[in-house]
DNA sequence: ATGCAGCTTATTGTATACAAATGGCATTCG
DNA sequence: CGAATGCCATTTGTATACAATAAGCTGCAT
């Protein structure tokens, strides 16, 4: 992607993750142009596939707006997700290489030993969960599957708290990687989607409960 | 969508779907603009919806191609759908209204009708059958889902035999629709989505034969 | 002959001006 | 007072000119 095109899209992007852009929010061409130092064309392309990955929704005389997910709606991308991550699963168990392997080892040595330390490197955690999940999606060798699961696994909601986030959490979803291991060594493409749905159901349910939590935060702040 | 750009796009992709256009050959937005009666602003925005869809694929230096589908995509295609529409089957069974099972019924009686004759009307067999997939989906009650469906639902893949359309293929299909039918009359989820399974990768084969016919008589053309 | 450098041309990316469409507000009429 | 209508402001859509980039070609040097 060219450049002001590529920082336009990134720029909404995060400032839609970070909350800065507010959910159900209506959003101009020409402001977001300014605040992203381009002109409105490259940003139309943004908008555009951020509307294709649903992070922003248009009203039907094309207003643009910033997703508003009810839980509803994390729950249809997460039931997706788990479908797809499953899916993907399976179809690495019979084509991963064992350079791969080796690799998905390797991140997973790196978030234990985040978790595994009196204070927790959650965003490293996180960054080697990411490349253990891309591995496994490149090993299952669909451009198709890539390109759908790309469009379900981040999920522009902005929470306050932390709760998903907690320790124990995070251990069993190590613990999840583990098992997923042995599975793609033994080739068993069925174990190792049925690990991989119980990852994802177990990351929605950490989500929505922090997003109930952060829910009630929110509607308090607006009594106050 | 605007009227210049929804033409472009249908133009398009109606000349990619039909052939006009060949599969690995490269098009330029200029032309496509002067063959659309539009300027090229549209056309781009045309050109990256069907990308999204993998009609059309783009080089590192961002040239567009149109797309040119092995029979791997095309199986790849096909998986992906199954499993989709499979679990789309499997929601409308839980939430599916009394009115949409009438439609369904109608549409299904309809296909019945357009093979159940001397000369069978293929197209209008086609219609109902879309209209009766799409009603489905709609009971299916995610947006998200039906956005990935129309992804993988319509294959770029022309064929010059008419052999995915033999007869006994379109009467097994109005079959499955009898049972899904009742599956969903009975609330069966499972048993709608196991039908569903069956019915797509029916599809599958009937296409990857004609598929595969298809290229036999391109080859035998190249060297004649 | 071959490979590389630099130039030329083809193609896409970006900015901007203008056109079209939509929403909101005020005014008027019932 | 309320609803409908017309006008104005706001926002998005389209065309076009220009900029940037990549491909292809030509000619030179090895």
């Amino acid at each position: 992607m060219s450049r002001a095109s590529e920082r336009a899209y990134n720029n909404i992007r995060s400032m839609i993750l970070s909350g800065e852009l507010q959910p159900g929010s209506q959003i101009r061409e020409e402001a977001l142009a300014e605040l992203c130092g381009v002109s409105r064309t490259p940003v139309r392309d943004s908008l555009r596939r951020l509307e294709a990955e649903m992070f922003i929704r248009r009203n039907d005389s094309q207003r643009s707006f910033v997703a508003d997910w009810s839980l509803d709606d994390l729950e249809d991308a997460f039931q997706l997700r788990a479908m797809l991550e499953a899916h993907a699963a399976k179809r690495a168990a019979r084509r991963i290489t064992r350079e791969q392997l080796e690799q998905l080892r390797f991140h997973n040595a790196q978030l234990k030993q985040a978790i595994d330390i009196p204070n927790p490197d959650v965003p490293k955690f996180l960054d080697h969960n990411r490349q253990f999940h891309a591995i496994i999606v490149a090993a299952a060798a669909s451009e198709r599957l890539a390109s759908m699961l790309g469009q379900v696994t981040e999920q522009p909601v902005v929470l306050r708290t932390a709760r998903q986030y907690d320790l124990e959490n995070l251990r069993r979803s190590h613990h999840d990687h583990d098992e997923l291991l042995i599975a793609f060594d033994k080739r068993d493409g069925e174990w190792a989607a049925a690990v991989m749905t119980g990852h994802i159901r177990r990351a929605f349910h950490a989500y929505a409960q922090a997003h109930s939590t952060d829910t009630e935060i929110r509607k308090s702040n607006l009594a106050a």
